[in-house]
DNA sequence: TGCAAATAGTTTGCGTGCAAATTAAAGTAG
DNA sequence: CTACTTTAATTTGCACGCAAACTATTTGCA
């Protein structure tokens, strides 16, 4: 039966396509508070824990695209939540600083991981543990291919 | 340490979102020798299993959103993969029907599941398993909220 | 030294994902 | 029979994700 991979509820993707549309979705709510989406979301989570870095960095660290994060940076800039400096020592390299806006906001920001945990009545930490480790071998195996 | 929730490292949806991302990107060089996205090739899927469906059901089954789908048939119709015919029972229904092409694509999309499944080294099929059904129950505690 | 190759970022065009508003048709209560 | 509500689908506007093309530096290598 080849084709029976072909159906949409044996397919590894069309799992992580709905649960990662679903993820998304219910950060809306609560990222709606502080005015700012999904992706400048783990732009601040990224800055918060490390800030001063450059967009090479941040992209690497955050796995946005790069032509996606000059986008998502602009906007940021204009809500004040940081600044883009250039590098004296490399000038091709622009680093990203958080302003204070964008430091206070990681106060506003820290109830949000509990408003999510919540909704998981059906998934023990140990299950979320076992997840987050299954997804990073996925993505790994995916990496370069 | 409230704090350390909001570390990326710590996160599931940021796993999820590059999983998710991951593995869309894998899908995009098979599924170009095809001449459709990864959306497209849902529907596709979709319509393989049951064929001349309502949009809303295409809908349902997909998880596409429906502002979406519109734009994505609008396409298919354009490739001629298929046809939308008015349901004369419910006259705001339509219904979704596959083109002699559309359904011949499914012989060469069989082999697709198998190209994606050898990108996997580090997972087995047992941990595939546990990987959806964990899904599985991230998208439904998720699904009302 | 000089010049090709690599690196950092931006821009552009296309295809979604999503919320909100809109249109059309069907169902429902009075 | 009529007005209100619900359902099916489309439209609009905004924000990405991504590939490809492009600009500006810097590096590496002959």
């Amino acid at each position: 039966m080849p084709f029976d991979q072909l159906k949409l509820k044996n397919q590894l993707c069309h799992r992580l396509y709905m649960a990662s549309n679903s993820i998304a979705r219910a950060y809306r709510e609560p990222l709606s508070e502080l005015n700012i989406t999904y992706p400048q979301y783990v732009v601040m989570m990224a800055l918060w824990q490390q800030d001063g870095i450059t967009i090479a960095d941040l992209v690497s660290t955050t796995a946005i695209d790069g032509g996606a994060m000059t986008q998502i940076l602009k906007k940021m800039v204009d809500k004040e939540l940081l600044k883009i400096i250039k590098d004296n020592e490399d000038k091709r390299k622009r680093l990203v600083e958080l302003t204070q806006q964008g430091q206070a906001l990681k106060t506003q920001a820290a109830d949000i991981p509990n408003k999510i945990q919540c909704k998981f009545n059906s998934i023990d930490s140990g299950q979320v543990e076992q997840l987050m480790h299954l997804l990073d071998l996925v993505v790994d195996d995916l990496a370069e291919s």
